[in-house]
DNA sequence: GATTTTTATGCAATCAGTTGCATAGTTTGC
DNA sequence: GCAAACTATGCAACTGATTGCATAAAAATC
């Protein structure tokens, strides 16, 4: 779902090699999409016959296939042309939801422990961002630019888990006692 | 994505024809989660195939083709089965995010009217939900566990759609002046 | 000095999802 | 009575994503 743009927009803020990629796409985009290496590379592959991108030897690989790609004047319209396009509204496809409405369907089916699982999960990733929230933004300092509209998009992840929290033991209130 | 656990959950809630479960998948589990009548009906085929389903020509066919299809002992032993397994935590890949990092990156995009058009589309679907809300579960009445589990599958998607709408006022707020 | 872990890249097969097209009967409106 | 819209099903081609496997050098650890 245009992995190649959201790739372009990370080699933009820093040219770097697919290993080092994937392992910052995890860090940045990737807390809310993530990919894996196989899908980089592939994608990597296409944008350089492309020519949104080129690629030479890292300074660093010695014997190894270590490879640097950076974004060519092509890839940066490229990316300029899509931004402008609109955006497929998120969909909320969630499996759980299936479960839930299975159990209405046939019976209790005891998701008690599955909810608990997620509700940990849930608390350890806004955990994870409350840090770096802390880290990254400390308190009332004036942002940049960049620096806001990164805030804003952990502020987003931070939403989603609080919400995500807040549901989760709505369920629990409501399912436990039958 | 577990189409096929969806279908039977929504073919044991109702036995019908592949048109008719995707039109009542789009009014159900598919607010969160779109199904295209091509990959339904290839699904049903696999699973009439696996011997979860099985179907007959529809009882007002006529010269039609029209077959409705119901749940086999199999396949509500498969669903048991399913909900049992732990379940993939949603993820929440969305374009817009990719979008906003490109603004960070490559300088002011004017992602303004996008934001707007975003924000117009979840009011919309709140609107759409506050109404079901409305429609089907009328304020203090006792529900039963069915009714309650859907009630908290529908607080789910009012929840997602306010947070949205409360994070693209935020943007809005901290983008317009530069 | 040998083993394990981490860095680094890639192929092949498969599965899930989308798009475009094709067919054909039924209902509704002019 | 004819056109348009709706009901109903399906194939084929393609794109995107996941899984399993494979290779190989460098760094860390025992």
């Amino acid at each position: 779902m245009s992995l190649s743009h959201a790739l372009l927009t990370s080699l933009l803020e820093k040219s770097s090699s697919g290993y080092d990629l994937a392992r910052r796409f995890d860090k940045s985009i990737g807390y809310f999409w993530h990919a894996s290496h196989q899908q980089i590379y592939r994608e990597l592959g296409r944008m350089e016959k492309a020519q949104w991108i080129e690629s030479s030897a890292a300074p660093d690989a010695g014997k190894t296939r270590k490879r640097i790609y950076q974004v060519l004047p092509t890839g940066r319209d490229e990316l300029l042309r899509w931004t402008a396009l609109p955006s497929a509204p998120m969909d909320m496809r969630d499996e759980f939801m299936v479960r839930l409405r299975a159990d209405a369907a046939i019976g209790p089916l005891g998701l008690e422990a599955e909810l608990q699982r997620r509700l940990a999960q849930h608390q350890e990733k806004l955990a994870i961002y409350r840090e770096i929230e802390l880290r990254d933004f400390p308190d009332g300092r004036t942002l940049s630019r960049e620096a806001r509209i990164h805030r804003l998009i952990l502020q987003k992840g931070i939403l989603f888990e609080e919400g995500s929290i807040n549901w989760t033991l709505q369920v629990l209130q409501e399912l436990g006692p039958d």
